[in-house]
DNA sequence: TTAGGGTTAG
């Protein structure tokens, strides 16, 4: 009956509901339990256990598997084989269990030594990854000899998605983009998964052209464009600045999902675009596509980035009187940073006292980001209090205090700040802007002089200056950390990371495209309005990618209307 | 007969 159930993917759980009862693997391990079905089967195979393990990990009940894995080790026979691990080292990456997968591992070396094979040598590889152990999975990698297309697809999807929990760091999408091509060396045809990882590594670094080599190899060599793929590539069209495009994947896709849905609002939201993106969610509502959570993430943000306070509070009220979803702390963190925006406060600081949840570090500093903007610095001290309790490593949070502070010409502060920092050896992330030319990647960061053009850079930057002079610029100073001359904070603003892209990009590039800059923190104020006059006077329209949202810079006006 | 690789938000 079990193996028949397996066959339709109907498996009674219910009757092996006992083992979820039981303690978790690290404590199990070795022990003897009493069991109902299993007791109830003589000698049950390795065959039958792995078939059961496989199905229920493979089906969320990684507690379950396991617990079955447990109830095979209490018995002298059969032993484990390799066929018992891969599936329980996926489920295990999936959450990710990582001690429990540290466990399986210790019991693949004791039952099976090294005589593993490349399968379970590859889920290995994979479930360090999924827990952030990129090193460990590139040393396994290293170790496969002839690696198949899923080992490849394993280590690339590793470093595509190493950026996201270290959004500071684009060298791990740029080695997964190397990976990639080594592969193609290699002779191993990509598949659907592996484009899904490299246009998702393109998406992180804004390397549009390799994102679209990607796309229009899918359409050449007939791959399908599946659901995972589309999502991938409305995302990287729309992190790539062209949002146009986006749509039209959108709009080519003869059955959109809930995270095609998501993928196009949130597209449209870090543009800017909150109407569409409200004619978006209706439209998905309408034609019947689940709302999610990160529906209303995304929605939310939409709110955010165009200022539309109220809209955006009624929408966090709907979800859970219209969509049965109870806001979780995302949601809270995008109310916050909705009313902090706008100026009202007081109500933010009343969301984050009354939310039902222990307010995290995006909460508390989404508020003193909000008391930046604002100039509250009363708030912003408290929300640094408890950022510091929450993230005291993070350079960041000092960063916005001291600019609030440098904002009010509180110059004793920002020295007490700055002590602060580097008495407990603090750094601030450093900033650094990318820019895609002819296919090539150039980072630069604050007062970059490594640029092998930069004599001509340099020179740009000077001339930059004077024509932003001549056309009545202003610097804003507040947002320099040091009370320094003016005179000295404004070239300190002239080498900032993003000032250095644009005069490459002048200096390089064709007058005729858009110049795209990638920046991995939010662009300064002095940037932004200097970058809205280049446009002007250049004639360029300039896209630049923040950590948070676009900003489209043409004739003189940003797309963001200085709401950001 | 049983095993590994993929999407959005934060």
């Amino acid at each position: 009956m079990i193996t028949t159930g397996l066959a339709h993917h109907t498996f009674p759980l219910s009757r092996l509901l006992l083992f979820s009862s039981l303690p978790p693997l690290s404590s199990t391990l070795g022990s003897s339990y009493p069991t109902s079905i299993f007791n109830q089967i003589p000698n049950p195979t390795i065959f039958l256990y792995n078939t059961l393990i496989s199905a229920l990990a493979s089906t969320n009940n990684t507690h379950i598997a396991l617990s079955l894995y447990s109830h095979l080790l209490s018995h002298k026979t059969p032993n484990p084989n390799n066929y018992t691990y891969p599936s329980l080292f996926k489920a295990c990456g999936s959450h990710p269990w990582i001690h429990h997968g540290l466990a399986l591992h210790a019991h693949v070396l004791k039952f099976l030594g090294s005589t593993y094979d490349h399968f379970l040598h590859a889920s290995l590889l994979n479930f360090y990854s999924k827990c952030g152990k990129l090193e460990l999975s590139r040393y396994l990698f290293n170790q496969i000899q002839d690696p198949d297309l899923a080992a490849w697809n394993s280590i690339i999807s590793a470093y595509a998605h190493g950026t996201s929990t270290c959004s500071d760091d684009a060298s791990s999408c740029i080695e997964a983009l190397f990976l990639f091509d080594e592969m193609q060396m290699s002779l191993i045809r990509p598949n659907e998964i592996t484009f899904v990882a490299v246009i998702g590594a393109c998406a992180d670094l804004g390397a549009l052209s390799q994102g679209a080599w990607a796309h229009a190899y899918i359409e050449r060599h007939g791959l399908e464009l599946n659901r995972f793929v589309a999502t991938a590539l409305i995302d990287m069209y729309a992190k790539c600045g062209c949002i146009n495009l986006a749509i039209q994947v959108f709009d080519s896709l003869p059955k959109r999902d809930t995270m095609c849905y998501n993928s196009m609002i949130r597209g449209l939201a870090i543009h800017g675009l909150a109407r569409p993106a409200v004619g978006l969610f209706n439209v998905m509502d309408r034609d019947g596509v689940a709302v999610d959570y990160v529906t209303f993430v995304v929605m939310m943000c939409a709110y955010a980035h165009a200022g539309l306070v109220d809209e955006g509070r009624r929408c966090f009220n709907s979800m859970n009187e219209v969509y049965g979803i109870e806001p979780k702390i995302e949601h809270y963190g995008c109310l916050v940073d909705l009313l902090g925006r706008a100026g009202r406060l007081d109500e933010a600081h009343e969301v984050v006292w009354k939310m039902p949840m222990r307010p995290n570090a995006v909460i508390w500093r989404s508020l003193l980001g909000a008391s930046r903007i604002h100039g509250n610095m009363e708030l912003g001290e408290l929300a640094l209090r408890h950022l510091t309790e929450l993230e005291p490593e993070s350079g960041g949070n000092y960063v916005l205090l001291s600019n609030i502070y440098a904002n009010m010409n509180h110059w004793e502060d920002v020295r007490r700040v700055r002590k602060v920092m580097k008495d407990k050896g603090i750094n601030k992330m450093p900033g650094h802007s990318l820019v895609e030319m002819d296919g090539e990647i150039h980072e630069f960061i604050l007062g970059d002089r490594a640029h092998p053009r930069s004599r001509e850079i340099y020179a740009m930057l000077d001339e930059m200056g004077r024509r932003l002079h001549e056309y009545g610029h202003k610097p804003s100073t507040q947002e320099v950390l040091f009370d320094m001359g003016e005179e000295e904070k404004e070239d300190a603003l002239s080498y900032h990371s993003e000032k250095i892209a644009i005069a490459f990009a002048l200096v390089a590039s064709d007058s005729t495209v858009p110049i795209r800059i990638i920046k991995n923190l939010r662009v300064c104020g002095d940037c932004h309005s200097s970058a809205k006059l280049i446009s002007r006077i250049y004639g360029r329209e300039i896209i630049l990618r923040d950590r948070i949202r676009f900003h489209h810079f043409r004739y003189g006006a940003c797309s963001c209307l200085d709401y950001w």
